[in-house]
RNA sequence: GCCUCUGUAGCUCAGUUGGUAGAGCAGCGGACUGAAAAUCCGCGUGUCGUUGGUUCAAUUCCGACCGGAGGCA
């Protein structure tokens, strides 16, 4: 039986970090973050990490993990996440599983594998440069040649998933198609009691994310991409692709106005949100919790509690 | 005050020789298995300024009015 673990979810500016929090006093828990942004050093801010002095003593997991030049990866995070989720259990403590990248959340608690197939940078590079070259439909009739099933999904405009299957193929000889079938037959890793975090509004929550990115640019976003920037970070990595960041790059190098910028952050961010809803959407077993116009804690906290103690926690 | 232009989706605009309309952006919905804050797919959401007239039928033609821009005084 796999252990019990408990995950807060949902859109970004929901409220995730702080319920974690008190949830992780009333159970005996640790956070363990689960969010691809938050993972690298050095950016703060723009991700609204949890301040030490917002995490209240309380042990977080899977922060500043990673340099902001290195390429992260779902298969680097589980395994790590994973290591953290053990310890933690293992030290009689409750692992809380806080963020917004529905991946990285279903790929750990699922038993999904990715250490079969191991990437490979040149391969994926030159496979993406012959898709600019061959043009999509070139290349989703080629994947259609070795795995007519992951063709039949994919649409031939979406480059990542056929660069990412013929690569597979390629370095493994297996079709992606199989290597998820076995990856999907593996046992859970975690017995997941998930909250999800949202607004009844639409609104309330977009309001409160424009409310967000000002008061990052007052924290000094601005100066933080600088930092990175100066540090020799390429605006090009992954880390700079993220949002508040992409953003900032193109107004420092004088593509954008300031506010401009700063508009496109809010835009991107309301965007983002939608994308987590509709991922989070999809599991129908976690407790929903609707916020009114604002997050009302002590609320969410007696349901939480109510349920958790449902599902065996205490 | 007079003249000209203009008013169509949230925004910028196209269009209908009279048969209630369509692009881009915005927005909304969905997918997602080693870049996921990434990537991809789908969907027009409309008192055609108002009001009379002509007409079987007006967003389209005509008049008046209202709003906007420019010009002449």
């Amino acid at each position: 039986m796999a252990e019990k673990i408990v995950v807060v979810a949902g859109p970004t500016a929901s409220g995730k970090t702080a319920l974690g929090i008190a949830l992780a006093k009333d159970f005996h828990g640790e956070i363990v973050s689960a969010d691809s942004m938050q993972v690298y050093r050095g950016m703060d801010i723009g991700t609204a990490k949890a301040t030490m002095a917002e995490r209240e003593g309380i042990p977080h997991h899977m922060l500043d993990v990673a340099e902001p030049w290195e390429e992260y990866s779902v298969a680097r995070y589980v395994e790590q996440a994973e290591a953290c989720c053990r310890d933690i259990l293992v030290r009689g403590k409750l692992p809380i599983l806080v963020g917004g990248t529905g991946l990285y959340i279903d790929s750990l608690i699922s038993g999904r594998d990715f250490a079969a197939v191991d990437s490979d940078q040149g391969l994926r590079e030159s496979l993406s440069a012959e898709y600019d070259a061959l043009g999509g439909e070139a290349m989703h009739r080629r994947l259609q040649e070795i795995d007519p099933e992951r063709s039949a999904i994919l649409h031939p405009g979406d480059k990542r998933r056929i660069v990412r299957a013929l690569e597979v193929y390629r370095l493994t000889g297996m079709t992606i198609t199989e290597h998820d079938r076995q990856t999907r037959a593996l046992p859970r890793r975690f017995d997941a009691a998930a909250i999800h975090l949202n607004f009844k509004n639409r609104s309330a929550l977009y309001a409160r994310i424009d409310r967000r990115v000002d008061r990052m640019v007052e924290q000094g976003l601005f100066r933080e991409v600088e930092g990175l920037l100066a540090a020799g970070l390429s605006p090009e990595s992954t880390a700079m692709q993220a949002i508040g960041y992409k953003e900032v790059v193109r107004a420092l190098q004088g593509e954008l106005r300031r506010e401009e910028a700063v508009d496109l952050i809010k835009q991107s961010s309301r965007r983002y949100a939608k994308r987590q809803l509709t991922w989070f959407n999809r599991d129908k077993e976690a407790l929903p919790i609707l916020w009114e116009d604002e997050p009302d804690f002590e609320y969410a906290r007696r349901l939480s509690t109510e349920f958790l103690h449902s599902r065996g926690l205490s």
